[in-house]
DNA sequence: GAGATGACCCCAA
DNA sequence: CTTGGGGCCATCT
């Protein structure tokens, strides 16, 4: 892999617009990983910036991926969020078709690079 | 190298 | 709703 991978992936959640979400699956395809969405997981576990928004990062089901280590990332995850005006819904997942991240030009920005 | 693991996703039944 | 199968790839044993 290469550095500027992850400088994209990085890149790409950074873009993310406070109040809403995207899943890792939009940050693949966002930092040029088409149906590599674990290989953004996998990047955002190594992250230890705290200038990028990883909070803002869900699955596809709309819900806090469960981390392995200690689970106070979970809580806090979702505190940050809460924080940001998003409000889960009974089931604990957040309704996608309310906070979704849909970037229009951001898109064409990230790829031509 | 082989196997197992992990903050994932999609489809079919 | 749940199960099971397939795909993706870095890292550690």
């Amino acid at each position: 892999m290469n550095s500027s991978t992850y400088r994209n992936i990085y890149a790409a959640v950074s873009r993310i617009p406070r109040g809403q979400v995207a899943t890792y699956g939009q940050i693949a395809l966002l930092a040029g990983l088409p149906g590599r969405a674990r290989q953004v997981g996998y990047a955002l576990s190594a992250l230890n910036d705290p200038s990028v928004p990883w909070h803002r990062v869900i699955n596809a089901k709309g819900e806090i991926s469960p981390r392995s280590g200690g689970s106070e990332a979970d809580e806090l995850q979702r505190l940050r969020l809460e924080d940001e005006g998003i409000r889960f819904d009974s089931h604990g997942r957040i309704p996608l078709h309310l906070y979704r991240w849909r970037p229009q030009e951001a898109f064409l920005d990230t790829v031509s690079v």
